[in-house]
DNA sequence: AAGTGTGAAGCTATTCACAGCC
DNA sequence: GGCTGTGAATAGCTTCACACTT
């Protein structure tokens, strides 16, 4: 897609496929160790995450070699090689800048949380909303950006302003030693390289909506093939 | 990625990313376009928007030529072409489930609108929110999904509800001839052959830029490379 | 001269298949 | 016997390079 970040492991290059893959993984073996399930196999766990036992086994091998032959792998053991994997046995502080609807929404979204994911400065252009509160943070004006993100340790930042002025938003929290950016505004950002950026784009995933029905031959002509 | 999509063009496959890059395209071309641009070269394009100029005309020769040699496209001509190739000269019908605040933020995105795609009707499970307005819509129960969608014609849904729910939302709204899904419930869903489904998974991308920042070398290293 | 359209080459990602361990 | 880990094979995507058009 539009984002590529690629890094190395153990001299193998591990793409971006992999790591979305390894999230996925972790997220349904945490669901399936609460219910209790104690060992599970690669084919089981391609199944349930619409890939193949291969994959599987091939994208935890970049990691190290987890499993036992003939048994599968250990669900808990799983869960807390992958949880380090993907960075996750810590706290990242996040800022978000741009306080509007969707800005509103991810405050309240309990999963990031969950995660270890804290969003604990909100900056905003608007001297209207600068002083309101969200979430139970005051809305900083953007100016302080500079100050406010290295003095208070945040090393990720989610980018919800408009298009035109995403890009400037980013020069500036690089600038500062921001190397993580997660971006909602629907615009293509630069960044140098060592800064990892992330795209979320809602109208483009609805455009390939609109692409697959204005092309599919309606329903029997197999011109689709889905999978979640 | 963890969603696929692809159809047949003239007996060639098309894959996702380059459906993603055409949505890519269109939204330059038409800000070029709104600067009053007339024409432009494969080169230039690709350079705004992070791709090679063999990338830009491979993509493009998947549905017709539309260049001129020694001259490149007309941006005029290349935006109506692709508006149609990804079938955006229509309006869409879109209902959205979950009237939580992805819901919330979703109904107010005006970028949705202005790409012609229309949210007409909202669904929850909630007795407590069935009945209030949301940007001038009464949420409606999710009893009605089935009676309602045929009669709205709607043809896409957005899946804003709790994870768990959301199969079972997509196995109603599927059942009544809904072929299109935008899944915003971090879980992997299944829908049969013929229905198009994306996911958009905020905690899955906050995942990989945790994994990148957790890899990285510290800057100089050059473990990481991005671009967006 | 400039720039497209496209077969062929190169590269990356996925799948196969099987040796090796439990 | 069952299932992992992994080199080899395949498929898919991107880049190259050049004939061809304006």
């Amino acid at each position: 897609m539009v984002s590529q970040i690629a890094t190395l492991m153990n001299g193998k290059k591990v793409s971006e496929s992999t790591v979305a893959r390894l999230s996925l993984y972790l997220r349904l073996l945490s669901e399936l160790q609460a219910d209790g399930v104690l060992t599970l196999s690669s084919e089981a766990l391609a199944r349930r995450c619409g890939t193949t036992a291969a994959q599987v086994r091939k994208d935890l091998s970049f990691f190290g070699t987890f499993g036992k032959r003939g048994l599968g792998y250990s669900v808990a053991e799983l869960v807390s090689e992958l949880r380090s994997i993907l960075g996750l046995g810590r706290r990242w502080r996040v800022a978000l800048v741009g306080a509007g609807r969707i800005g509103a929404a991810l405050l309240g979204y309990e999963d990031f949380r969950q995660q270890g994911f804290y969003i604990e400065a909100v900056f905003d252009a608007d001297p209207a909303k600068v002083g309101q509160r969200r979430s139970g943070l005051v809305v900083r004006p953007e100016a302080e950006l500079e100050s406010v993100l290295p003095a208070s340790g945040i090393e990720i930042v989610i980018i919800a302003v408009p298009a035109e002025s995403a890009q400037e938003v980013v020069n500036r929290v690089v600038s500062v030693g921001v190397r993580g950016i997660l971006n909602f505004a629907p615009t293509k950002l630069d960044v140098p390289a060592g800064v990892a950026l992330k795209n979320v784009n809602m109208a483009m995933e609805l455009e390939a909506l609109s692409y697959a029905l204005a092309h599919s031959t309606g329903g029997a002509g197999k011109a689709i093939a889905a999978r979640g």
